[in-house]
DNA sequence: CTGAAAGCGCTTACAG
DNA sequence: CTGAAAGCGCTTACAG
């Protein structure tokens, strides 16, 4: 391979003079600059990012932290991120934690030794170890989708779009709601999204029944179980909709409400969360929210290059959503 | 931030020591080794991955060139080289075209300067800049889904794929056959899969007429447009069903038919190719083939691994699929 | 405007 | 079984 001593030996200049033509620091004749970068157009000469890395402590990286990669979710936020990093000549260096608590303490540490310039996590959970690691990799750290304390965070207004969500349904005249969420470790999707049903509920005085709430884990079977378990427990006292905390799940509970005969949304409504895209092509086409994810993806990108560049900026910024009414209410 | 010489000055032993115990190369005394462990354990210690790797000229990541990164093949392929990258403590650096062809060769270049150990390549076309960028970067590359001349290559079955899924459409009766397509600029869906298509028709002297024929994109609204045209173009030489060559497309074929009250597949059949989420949940649920994208990430990335630990094996392998039937045909 | 020298944090012959 | 030394390919004060 072709380093830099080769290019200042054919350019007959020492390799000082070709790092700051290459980098454009410092002085360099014209003249010598043009020979040099003639010799590199000509060589196809690219610097080692490791020996960079291993002398500047930068190394052009982000390290992203996923809960699950092959998600709508995951995918979208990930191209928002690439979106503005690649603009910035940063690559990313793509993690999956596969949901697993401990991984994402692993992944921590693995990419603070990889000597990446910062992390962008979108955690699923919140607990001590977590925060530990990030405070020990001290390097900047942005969450998305998740508030951690003492971590710069970007959340999606959860309690709100779950409050929005079930007050349309409710104006809407169901007020027999049921609702299948997902574990309270998860803060975010599990507490907020939740906290904000039952609030709305009392509000109105409505009754919070315990067989018409069911939990899944993001899935769509989960969705279909969850469903059935409350159709079962519920029998005679059935709800009139069901608001599932992501369209994943919506789809499921729609799928076995179809299977069993039941016509949406006539005999039942339905809503999620998430504006997958295949809300929009379901029959009948699904309510939900669209929570921009690769916006948001973007904005943490941002929010990560200015911690980089040691810009002041440790707000806890909210994140916008949109409704969208479709046929399955 | 601890560096190998503060473990060594702690455990009062050299540093070539300390990296003899961390690699469990050499010998190291049992004594001695315990102790260099406790320390690293109590200080959280990992060795820099920059200095490692400009060492050793390894760096234990792999590099990806996705043509889209937020794409449901592409989420299942990085999913299943994750799996067994991960397992064997590589990390995977991402990188996304944007399915630009330029881009394709900067990233290679750019890889490459990042001491990836090798690179794993979704082409969506074949050329000449990219040949020659794989070959001048001398690293191990293994291209998944498109055969690449002198490139390690595992492609997707897409000529037999093509014309099973033909042929059985001409079983069930429906002769007069639409086709959308994508452009030729791609081998493997954009030729293969067309020339299935037409070849299939010959051999029971079928026409193929030019305004059955359309092409797309691969996004949904792009097969929204070729139904569109089809249908206007053939005013009431109607086909009665259409193939298209991804599920995107198909979906949105079938929205376009939906709208104009064509009942499925009573109207008008349809059928697509990559099984993804919504064909099954999308009514009616859409006939398509699976091509395992997940296991073929896996074998992908065992290809990879395979070349990277000069492991002989260059052939062409095919990866297989299956057709699932569902309403829409 | 240019170069010699030191050093980033590792590993690996080589010598003992 | 252990250590001193060289070197991977860069950048950056420092000196001229």
């Amino acid at each position: 391979m072709t380093t830099i001593n080769d290019i200042a030996k054919m350019a007959d200049v020492s390799r000082t003079t070709v790092s700051r033509a290459l980098n454009d620091s410092g002085y360099v004749s014209e003249e010598v600059r043009n020979k040099i970068m003639a010799i590199v157009k000509e060589t196809g000469y690219m610097p080692s990012l490791s020996a960079k890395s291993l002398r500047t402590k930068r190394s052009g990286v982000i390290g992203v932290i996923l809960p699950k990669i092959s998600t709508e979710t995951s995918s979208r936020v990930v191209n928002g991120v690439n979106d503005v990093l690649s603009n910035e000549g940063f690559q990313i260096l793509l993690t999956d934690t596969e949901l697993n608590k401990q991984k994402e303490v692993e992944y921590i540490r693995l990419l603070k030794s990889r000597h990446v310039d910062g992390i962008l996590i979108l955690a699923t959970n919140v607990n001590q170890p977590l925060l530990d690691a990030i405070q020990a990799a001290a390097i900047p750290v942005v969450c998305l989708g998740q508030k951690l304390p003492g971590v710069t965070s970007l959340a999606y207004n959860d309690y709100d779009a779950s409050a929005d969500m079930t007050t349309m349904l409710l104006n809407k005249g169901y007020t027999r709601l049921a609702f299948i969420g997902i574990s309270n470790d998860d803060p975010a999707v599990g507490q907020l999204r939740e906290q904000a049903y039952l609030d709305k509920l009392k509000e109105r005085n409505l009754p919070v029944k315990d067989h018409w709430m069911a939990v899944g884990d993001f899935s769509i079977d989960s969705g279909y179980e969850a469903m059935k378990s409350i159709l079962h427990t519920s029998k005679d006292d059935l709800p009139s909709a069901v608001f599932a905390v992501t369209d994943r799940m919506a789809v499921g509970a729609m799928e076995y409400l179809k299977e069993q005969g039941f016509r949406i949304p006539a005999d039942m409504a339905i809503a999620g969360i998430g504006a997958s895209v295949m809300s929009k092509y379901i029959t009948p086409a699904l309510t939900t929210i669209d929570y921009y994810n690769q916006e948001a993806g973007q904005h943490a990108a941002r929010l990560l290059l200015g911690k980089i560049n040691h810009e002041q900026n440790s707000e806890k910024l909210k994140l916008s959503y949109r409704l969208i009414l479709r046929d399955s209410v």
